[in-house]
DNA sequence: TTTGCGTGTCATACT
DNA sequence: CAAGTATGACACGCA
């Protein structure tokens, strides 16, 4: 247990560390305790490459030395923890990504949501063209890979490339391109800045900004006022019509927002009543859409390193968490209202009727009262999905293309769309809080993230113990004299182990001098380490001092009596004896000593070798206390050195899989940022196209009479079944409140 | 001469 | 408890 809890505070703090990298806020307590089974993968997953190794097992086939004998389990173990951090990293986008698709599915051709909807066409016509494109897709484009997606954005004229995965200063330039295109919309924004702050009052000030930059590029819109009729004053976005579709999403997104009580009439009959001013809804519609789109964008922002001073704001906390309010409605036959001749001619529509386009024209829009909020009441209630898509409009119509319709656009667009807002809210929440955006930036900036391990090892390297090591060996050891007198003469030679307080070294030192090579020479050349043709002791004591560092153990008293030996003044030299002096660099201090010792088998064995056989091995040597000394000591430094190379390998490698996890990680988030923004400008059409065909439906509707029903006392609604009702506001209102709820209670 | 890096060791905690 | 392993901290040597 305790390693699943060393590998689980590690595994948290580096996936924290990697998620906090990309924006996204790990809540640990919510991983542990709804999604154990993921977190313990990740985080036991390390912990097999953590695995104590027993090196000697490795011994036959490895001999053990020099080779890592993790390396594969550490690879596969950062491979397994990669991947489940990417797919961790995406699930929260890939979701919403999913039903993204489906939404897709929906779109249409970009001359529908032009605005210029076919002032001919009937409500049958319509119904059954939104059909036919949305029919065909809608199997396909679910299906269909990154590259069908983009294309199909740009089919609506969106600037996405194929989605590469790689966030390149391109897809960076075009994120920015992206956003700058859809601030536009960003107008208006402020109406809702106060109505979902609750838990970002702190994000104001940035909202504010980002407002302000909003208004920045609200010039940019010119292009889409050359299309459309309507035209947002401020953002010049042009808008085809102003439903209560839009209404609907408006009062959702502005829940809290005080709603005057008679505002029903403005819900739905923003086309009849042309007193209300016609901007209003448009605004409150380009509102909504601007706060989507800038949450998006403002995620980008953040991302893409950026760039837009643009605030992270209110505006994508507060879009998203409305998403999930949007009522499904289900609810649904209040009153049968028949559905006059719909293909009677907008010659029919009354005067006041006429006030408001049937097309997209300027005219719907006066529809919207002049309070967002008080859309909520009539139409807020009612489902987006509902309001904005028509399911069937079978009552009494002749349509029969109607029924199919519903379903895709009902069930897709309300719940997939739906939850799929929702989704984007929780992502946002979670991760791209603009807060948060902010302080990934700053983490970004400062790679703090990474520089976990390196900012405790600097100051603890320089804070710690650093006096231990040689106060204990000074205390140890006779030879207290520090590296101060290394430098002396005759001692000098085994002072610079003696200066560390380790005994021992002079004393293998003295005994390498003495002895010089002994019996088990051919072991050696098997290491491949030396020769030890020419012991020359004095040759070896320079590389000696080179090569040993005050670490020596500490040995028995009795070993320091050899080691005093003196230097190496009278060492035959000739041309040998280089090579032998590079044979001996290339021996270990541990090698030096064993052979000075005249320890009767290799070093590999006695660092390799299984304890049984190690024992075994000593027990047929009869071996003096130094040597065994000796003996054990290069075991445990020969073993602690291995150790500290795969500790130092697996660190490397822990190193690099975070970076590359963070860079893949940087690449999903910038390509799903960029599908977030088509998404949002494909529902943003969606809804428009929604509001004509609705304005086009309900205007064609007659009594009785022959005569047109009022906005303000009817509006329709859609049934879970597909079928379209005409009913009294009040009581559309009402249903709306009802299934208000429901949403709410649904997700929690 | 200073600095950063790689390596070997040590000490210590854990397995 | 002994043998191993893991890892932070140091000290060296070197470029």
């Amino acid at each position: 247990m305790l390693s699943l809890k060393k590998y689980l505070t590690e595994g948290l703090l580096q996936f924290t560390i990697l998620l906090s990298l990309i924006g996204v806020r790990v809540d640990v307590d919510t991983y542990l305790t709804s999604q154990l089974p993921p977190l313990r993968e990740i985080i036991l997953g390390p912990s097999s490459a953590y695995t104590q190794t027993q090196f000697h097992n490795l011994r036959n086939t490895l001999d053990g030395y020099g080779i890592h004998p993790k390396s594969i389990d550490l690879d596969n173990y950062f491979t397994a923890r990669r991947l489940l951090s990417q797919v961790r990293a995406l699930d929260r986008f890939q979701v919403p990504t999913t039903e993204v698709n489906a939404w897709l599915v929906h779109r249409d051709p970009e001359g529908s949501v032009s605005g210029s909807q076919p002032s001919s066409g009937l409500t049958l016509e319509s119904s059954s063209g939104l059909q036919d494109v949305t029919g065909p897709d809608n199997g396909v484009r679910e299906s269909e890979t990154e590259q069908g997606f983009s294309e199909d954005l740009e089919d609506l004229g969106a600037v996405a490339p194929p989605v590469s995965g790689d966030l390149t200063k391109e897809d960076i330039d075009l994120i920015d391109i992206l956003w700058r295109q859809d601030i536009d919309l960003g107008a208006g924004r402020e109406i809702f800045d106060y109505s979902h702050r609750q838990k970002e009052q702190d994000v104001d000030k940035d909202l504010r900004d980002g407002a302000e930059q909003d208004d920045t590029w609200s010039g940019e819109g010119a292009e889409a006022l050359a299309r459309n009729l309507l035209v947002d004053g401020e953002t010049g976005e042009s808008f085809p019509a102003q439903f209560p579709a839009d209404i609907s999403s408006i009062t959702e997104a502005v829940p809290s927002e005080s709603e005057p009580p008679g505002l029903q009439n403005n819900l739905l009959s923003p086309l009849l009543t042309g007193t209300e001013s016609p901007f209003d809804l448009e605004q409150q519609w380009q509102d909504l859409m601007s706060i989507m789109e800038m949450q998006a964008m403002e995620v980008n922002t953040s991302t893409s390193e950026i760039l837009y001073s643009a605030p992270p704001g209110d505006p994508l906390s507060t879009n998203y968490s409305l998403a999930p309010n949007t009522p499904i409605n289900q609810n649904v036959s209040l009153h049968q209202a028949s559905l006059g001749g719909c293909s009677q001619d907008f010659s029919l529509f009354s005067p006041d009727v006429e006030s408001l386009p049937v097309a997209s024209s300027s005219a719907l829009l006066p529809l919207v009262p002049s309070n967002s909020t008080s859309l909520n009441s009539t139409f807020g209630s009612t489902n987006l999905a509902g309001l904005f898509f028509p399911p069937q409009l079978n009552g009494t119509a002749n349509d029969t293309a109607g029924p199919e319709l519903p379903d895709p656009l009902g069930g897709l667009l309300d719940e997939a769309m739906l939850d799929e807002i929702s989704l984007m809210d929780l992502a946002i929440e979670e991760g791209f809080n603009p807060v948060q955006a902010s302080q990934l930036e700053e983490e970004f900036d400062s790679d703090s993230g990474l520089s976990l391990d390196s900012s405790h090892s600097p100051s603890s390297l320089s804070s710690s113990e650093g006096s231990s090591s040689s106060s204990s060996s000074s205390s140890s050891s006779s030879s207290s004299s520090s590296s101060s007198s290394a430098s002396s003469s005759a001692s000098s030679s085994f002072s610079e182990e003696g200066a560390v307080g380790y005994s021992s070294d002079s004393e293998t030192l003295d005994l390498e001098e003495a002895e010089g090579a002994v019996g088990y020479q051919p072991e050696y050349s098997k290491l491949c380490r030396m020769s030890y043709q020419d012991p020359s002791p004095l040759s070896c004591l320079p590389y000696l001092e080179h090569v040993g560092h005050n670490h020596t153990y500490n040995m028995a008293p009795s070993a320091l009596d050899a080691a005093d030996l003196p230097p190496p003044g009278a060492l035959k030299k000739g041309g040998k004896e280089k090579q032998a002096d590079f044979l001996d660099k290339q021996m270990s201090r541990d090698e030096h000593r064993a052979r000075a010792m005249k320890i009767p088998f290799t070093n590999d064995k006695i660092i390799n070798l299984p304890v049984e056989e190690f024992n075994e091995l000593l027990s047929k040597y009869q071996l003096s206390e130094a040597q065994l000394s000796l003996i054990r000591d290069i075991r445990r430094r020969g073993k602690n050195k291995m150790a500290a190379q795969n500790c130092r390998k697996r660190k490397l490698d822990t190193i690099l899989n975070l970076e590359r996890d963070v860079e893949d990680l940087q690449r999903d988030k910038a390509r799903l940022l960029r599908e977030k923004v088509e998404f949002l400008r494909s529902l943003r059409q969606m809804k428009q196209k929604v509001q004509s065909l609705y304005q086009e439906v309900f205007g064609r509707l007659r009594d009785e009479n022959g005569r047109p029903y009022s906005p303000s006392q009817y509006a329709l609604q859609y049934a879970g079944d597909g079928s379209v009702l005409l009913i009294p506001r009040t009581l559309a209102d009402q249903q709306a409140r009802r299934q208000e709820r429901k949403p709410k209670d649904r997700r929690k």
